[in-house]
Parts: C-alpha cells; sequence; structure tokens
DNA sequence: GATGAATGAGCTTTCATTCAT
DNA sequence: CATGAATGAAAGCTCATTCAT
C-alpha cells in the first residue's frame, strides 16, 4: 500500500537452504523478521535489527536473501499460503453441506482460524506493509474466491446473492479482524462475540 | 502500533500561531502533509516533501512546527476532534429518539459521514501511521462513548447491552471503512451496500 | 568498460546551484572528485572520501548529486566537452591549411594539448572508469569526426585514405597518451618527443 | 596505478603446490580469474565468482592463496613472465641481425604476437588492474630492457638512440595495444596495419 | 585438506533537523 | 521572521576473509 517496491532481481544465485545449519539461520531470520513486524510494526523492520534478533551476521541475512523485501514476501506468501489453504479447506468443509446457517458458521469459524495465530502480524501484514501487484492480486484472487464459493453455497445468484455474499464475508473478515486485535477492548470472550456475528449474519441472510 | 515515537519535547516555545501570516503558513503545511498522506501514504510524507508542497521553506516548516511528528499530530488531532465532533452531533440526534431503528441508522450515517470526507486518508491515519500513546487513547476513548452512548440509546444495560452495542458500532465502522477504502470491489453503491447494513443490524439488534 | 551503470533517474529534483555558495559547493565536490581519480584512480573514488576532500558532509553532496555516477558523468563530459571544443578548434585550424606538413602537426599538437591539462586523470578516465553507452559513442564519434577530418585535409579518399588518417591519429593519440603519463621514462622532452613523431608521421604520409 | 594495495604478508605459509591435486587447484582458481578479468574486467573479479567458476570453494581458494591479490599477482607475473621470454626470444632473433630492417620486424612482429594471445586480458591488466610497486617496477625493466636492446641493435648509442629506440618501441606497443582491442574500428587486417605501421618506423629510422 | 556458512568493515544513499545568512 | 545550504545518524547492501564442521 505504501512505498517502494523491489527493484532488482537477484544479481548472484542467493545459496538455496540445503544444510541444516542454513535452514536453520534462514528461519531464524524469517521468524526474527516476523517478530519485529508483528511487536513493532512495519516501520521497524530493518535488516540490520532482523539479523541481530535473529543472532546472524547482517553478511548472513544477505547470503540468504537478496534484499530486504524479499524477507518480507517469504513472510508475506506464507501467510497468503495459509490463508488459501484455509479457505481451500474451508470450501470443502461447505461443498457438501445442506443447512445454509452451516455455511455461515463455517464463514466465521474461518476468519477466526485465520486470525487466531498472529493476529498483530495479520493487521501489520494487510494494512502497514507495501505489498507487490502480484501479491495485491492474490489477495484479491482469495476474496474473490471466497465470494463466489459463498454465493454458490447459499444457492444465490445474480446481484442480489453477491450483496449477501459480500455482507457476509467482510463482515465476518472486518469484525475478527478488528476483534482479535483488541481483544482487551471487547465486553466478552471472542468465541462469544463470533456466535453473536454468526447470529446476526443468519437473521441477515436468511430473513 | 508501529515503531518510532516522537522522542524529545518541544525545545524553545514554538510560536504561537497568532497572526495571519502565521496561521496562513501553519495551514498550508498541514494541509499539504494531509495531501501528500492521502495520495501517497505515510511513508511518502518527509518533511522537505511538506515544505514543497505548502509553497514554504524547510527551515520555515520548523519555525512553526518542531518536528515532523508535530505536523502529523495536527493532522491526527484535527482528525480525532471531527470525529467527536460527529459523535456529539450524533449522540445529540439520538438522545430523544424513542425509535430505535432510527438509533441504528443514525450511528451507521454516521460512520458512512465520517468516511465520506476523505476515506484515503482516514485508511492512512487508522492503519499506517504511527500513533501516539496519547492518541491511541483518544481513538479508545471515542470509541468507549460510542459504545455506552449506544447502549444507553438502546435502552440496553448490562453485558447484554455492551455486546450488541459492540457489534453495531464496530460492524458499522469496519464495513464503512473498508468499503469507502475500495469502492470498486463492491457489487453495488456504497449507499446501497449501507442499506443492507442497516437492515442487517436492525434484524439483529430487534430480534 | 568495467561494470556497473547507474539505474534509476533523480527522485527529487536535485538543487539546482544558483547561488554563489551552492556554486562553491558542487565546484568543491567535482574538483574533489577529480583529484582523487587523478591521484588515486577509479577504485579510490567512494562518496564519503569525495565530501570529506571536499570538506563536505556526505549530505550535501547527494544534496547536488543524485548518485555517485552523477559526480563522474560532470568530470566525464566535461572532458569531453574539453576534447571536442579543442578538437573543433583544431578542424578550424586545419580547414584552410595548404601545406599537409601543418596537417600533421595541428594534429599531434592537438593531442599534445589534450593531455596537457591532467595526462593522469585523462588515463583514469579513458581506461579504468566505466563509461555509460552514450559517453563510448561520444568518444568513438570523436574519434571518427578526427578521421574523416584528417582524411579530408590529406586530400586522400578511399581505403587507403582511411588507413593513412588511422595511422596519423592513432599514432598522435596512443604516443601522447604514453608519455605524458610517464614523462620521467622519456629520454627527453616530450616537446622533442612530439616532434620526433611529427617528423616520423610525415615521413610516412609524404613517402 | 589505481588504489587499494594488498597489505598484509602471508600469515601462514601457503602450501607450496606440490602435489598434482594442488596444482591442479591452483591452475583452475588462475585460469577462472584470467577469464572473469578477460571477459569481464577488473570490477567483476570477486573471490566468489573465481571460487565458483573453478569448481573449488572458496574455502580452498584461501587454502592455496592468502588473499585475492595474490590470485591476480600470479596472473601478472605470468603474463610478465611470458613477455619477458617473448623478449628474450626477440632478443637473441635480433642479435645476428645486421639488417636493421628486420630488426623493425621484429620489433612490431613481438607486439604483435604479445597481443594475439587474449588482448583484452592483456588490456584489463595493463590499465584496470592495480599494480603494485614491484611489479611497475617489473614493467619498467622490460620496457628498459626491451629499449637498450634495440638501440643496441639499431647500432645507435647516446641520446638520440634512446630517442628512436623509444619512438620505435613506443609505437609498435601502443599501437598493437590498440589495435587488438578494437579491430572492428580498423579500416584494414591488424595484418595490414601491422605493414603499415612497419612501413612508418622503418621510413623513420633510416631516412 | 575440503567445505561453505558466517562475519563485519565499508560503501551508497536518505531524510529529519539545524543554523548561518 | 524567512531561507535553503549544510549536517550526520541510520539504513540497505557487498564482498574479502575466517572458521567450525
Amino acid at each position: 500500500m505504501s512505498g517502494k517496491q523491489p527493484k532488482k532481481a537477484t544479481k548472484r544465485p542467493i545459496r538455496r537452504a540445503k544444510q541444516q545449519r542454513s535452514k536453520a539461520t534462514v528461519d531464524a531470520i524469517v521468524q526474527a523478521a516476523a517478530q519485529i513486524l508483528s511487536e513493532s510494526g512495519w516501520s521497524a523492520l530493518n535488516t540490520n535489527a532482523v539479523a541481530t534478533r535473529a543472532g546472524v551476521s547482517i553478511g548472513s541475512l544477505y547470503e540468504y536473501f537478496p534484499n530486504k523485501q524479499a524477507i518480507l514476501n517469504v513472510i508475506i506468501d506464507e501467510h497468503l499460503a495459509a490463508g488459501e489453504a484455509k479457505l481451500a479447506e474451508g470450501m470443502r468443509a461447505m461443498s457438501g453441506v445442506r443447512c445454509r446457517e452451516k455455511i455461515v458458521e463455517a464463514v466465521v469459524s474461518g476468519f477466526v482460524q485465520l486470525h487466531q495465530d498472529d493476529p498483530r502480524l495479520h493487521r501489520v501484514l494487510s494494512s502497514e506493509v507495501p505489498l507487490s501487484f502480484e501479491q495485491k492480486r492474490r489477495v484479491a484472487g482469495l476474496r474473490s474466491q471466497i465470494l463466489s464459493g459463498v454465493a454458490l453455497a447459499l444457492a444465490e445468484s445474480g446481484c442480489d446473492g453477491e450483496i449477501k455474499a459480500t455482507i457476509l464475508v467482510d463482515t465476518a473478515e472486518t469484525l475478527t479482524h478488528r476483534w482479535f486485535i483488541d481483544k482487551a477492548g471487547l465486553p466478552a470472550s471472542t468465541e462469544i462475540m463470533a456466535g453473536e456475528l454468526s447470529k446476526m449474519l443468519k437473521g441477515y441472510l436468511f430473513a
């Protein structure tokens, strides 16, 4: 969303992490970056901080990643892949379902699960961090897949179906997003809130 | 959420903008900053760009603001003040209202209005820009005021009332936020979507 | 000749040196860079060294030049412009000349003058420093202009004329180049050597 | 000429390459470095690239060479030795020769041969690469040996002989150098050009 | 001996901030 | 008060060299 995108392709082929030690280093770097992102946000993410936190020299960091953005890309891509996996799973779960109420529950619980891992990281990735065009496309693709899947499952079609699916999906996504970021501000547990959310959505969809 | 907070308090007492010229300069700077923020995001906001866009020298900028954050603070504070004003107005509007449906409509239309001015700026301020502790407190305060006001208006009390108010307010806020940022992705106009949103909320609250 | 070329265009318009102080700074930077180049070669040219030698902060350097290459470009371009000017002047001097011996003398004295300023800098620029495509084209253009001018002046045409012109020009250029770089190794002054050179060329051309 | 010279003497006595394997490894490294130098120039020569191209690990490279400069030194020294050998051979060839024209031809053909192997490498070594003081001395020694040999062969002595020898040698060297680097820019084959060169030199020396 | 992961000094560049004019 | 030249800390990245395995 904000700012510069990477510029140059890898000059020398970045070392492939075949050995254990290498793998550990790569993981340490990615984890360190994810932690910094989660704890302090995008603006605090700099390669020296990542290397230090990973317990690795700056040189080693650049042994495995061609530039700062590449580290971020791994995190983003893993995050997107996890989302896509959860989505695929949720779709499968929905596919055989008659009961439309189950569908709502599946969508809500899908988004709840999506945020459960590391909501702070999720927030940073989805609002602070600049995404590449390709990454934006993947995000958009994810959303539209969910939307059409939901519309299909609801056996609704046409503009009206799209509107309902949009309401369902966007409400579930934005509310879980908000709630998991600031659980402290809630009057009840996220489980209870999710229950209310489901109730509201069912009422809207099947009135 | 993200990163560096200002470090040093004002060194020399920044001139109070009593004079016309001063006022105009300050306004030009703040507007320039807001425009850059809105158009290009937080990462593009640098003091030289602000000064240039404001038609002011960098030296003058620092004559009126002790540091970059101070400019941002004015923008944030104005934004918050505007939100608080709309809130107060909404509260007043709701206070005499019996009809609970009107309350939902008031809340939804309140958030719609809040985003109508400059949704891009709103997005940047609420997700990219690092807020100070104080500012976060104000945001939280705003939200809790709305929540309690709504709970009161709904004549609901206790935990249940809080939950309902939270659902109402958070749904209205996050959905309008999302929709105004990406109108292109919607299956219908924001007006229609807001209508659906109201319908859903009413169904939930008065079932 | 060797290596990386600049990549990105100027992001913000580099300050135009209108004021005295600015002009002095720009000059100091260019001179410092030229001195380092002349004394220690391309490999010793780094922006910190240039800034330090210029008595300027690194920030100021980047106030006036978008990147390291830009400083070099000024030096190269000035050097090429000087060469082109000398060439044009030499051409004019030759144009009315009947006496073919004068032509040889003009060419030799032209190259002598070209190297007299700063032969070490000339050497570094013509062999160590990586030139852009455009700069290489200018160099090639300079040479071919001289060649055709000389061929014309000698009233020689066809392959034979080209060969003679090439011998004349290349001998004059490479020998002056070599001699001015290492005057100490010569058995006689550069003036005397240039005289011998002229003698040899005349003998060859008018045998 | 340009920049950094090696700093530290060998720390541990580098293994004498007595063993076959060692010899092969050393050769592979030196050849790889020479290839890179020839193809891509001094700026592209880095130890990792050399090791990779030599099919050797970076660790092994440092097993056989104390530092980057040492590899370069081998290349330079071999190049100088080859030059010295050709020189010695040429001197021997000239020693019995009465005919002074043969001497010119011997010098010219000597330099032609010197450049025929790998003119690109020759160019890089003689202009881009930083030479140590010792290496510069060797280069100077080579040249003065040639000069005195030629002066002797020409049966010329005193300042005049030196001047003539200098003209002969320097012209032959710099022109062949120039022509072999950029054959494409020549109006005729290097053989023909060399013939013209000889003609010119003979005319000068025996006028 | 061989390997390649790891190191860190050093280089380029940016931008918030200061201060002489 | 206004100006804009100057500053320098800090961030991204490279590559010669070391060292644990």
